[in-house]
DNA sequence: TATTTAAATAATACTGATTACAAATTAGCT
DNA sequence: AGCTAATTTGTAATCAGTATTATTTAAATA
């Protein structure tokens, strides 16, 4: 997504394209590593180096409430965000957390065949499968 | 699922059958509601009063461990527990936080083709579609 | 059935991600 | 350039969930 685009957005929405949001939307809304509030804070604060924790929660929320990006709460009390928010699934290791997208036409294909059946349009989807990573099989005792 | 079955599921991955898992058993597996911990908890101080919140927590965690429930967090930091652990879409209020089932013929045959694709067995998975509940759009200012 | 003991419970203190707050700053309008 | 409502910052507060530990108990054993 355009730089231009994302301000046309906030201010088609009646928000302000202030930098500090900027900032955040170019590296989360690129990002495809599902990033965590302490990596976009970090990553972010390179750029912008001033920058508020609370900014950070609040611009994603925003970003979540206008439809750029997905909050994908886990059960290890850290929530993880993504820029996809079409239907796709999501591999969640269910030890580290690490998000990892896995594309396919067939699901595409499905799904829109499953929202018909539905019979409503729905706000938003969450199709997660686990498993445990790479990293964390290779470190496992068992 | 029996009582006895249940108590068969604990004994066979070495857990004792107390009377506190039997009875948060016997309220969180044939739930349709998706419970907070708060609705169990309250629930089973009915049977068992003197339960602690900290015996539900570990509880719902080792019936998730031993896969006879799924935690679903959720993004007002609150989690449910879901008893119906096969692939199904959960309806969930982006309001409330709500959650209903769907009971689907059409996904669980589209859904066993996706696992094929993907090359693995997941160890679960979670569908979710949002949406406002009826309650929720009914008391909407927007 | 009584004994033994590792596992489980209960009560409570603690943690840490997220939210609330309020003073200072600023984007965008005229 | 000046205005002002929106936004940012820094910090305090919240609160769902976790850790801790003394007490209790399920169930294996004799
Ligand atoms: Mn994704
Ligand atoms: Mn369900
Ligand atoms: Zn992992
Ligand atoms: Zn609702």
């Amino acid at each position: 997504m355009e730089i231009n685009q994302i301000i046309a957005k906030f201010h088609e929405k009646g928000f302000k394209a202030t930098p500090q949001r900027l900032a955040i939307c170019k590296y989360v809304l690129l990002s495809k590593d599902h990033p965590t509030t302490d990596m976009i804070y970090n990553e972010v604060k390179q750029e912008y180096p001033t920058i508020s924790l609370a900014t950070v929660y609040q611009t994603l929320h925003l970003l979540s409430d206008i439809g750029l990006l997905q909050e994908l709460d886990s059960n290890n009390g850290i929530s993880r965000y993504d820029p996809k928010t079409s239907p796709h699934i999501n591999i969640i290791c269910k030890k580290c957390g690490k998000v990892e997208d896995y594309e396919s036409e067939r699901l595409e294909k499905f799904w829109s065949k499953i929202v018909d059946d539905l019979g409503f349009k729905p706000l938003g989807q969450r199709i997660d499968v686990y498993r445990y990573c790479e990293d964390c099989r290779r470190s496992r005792v068992k």
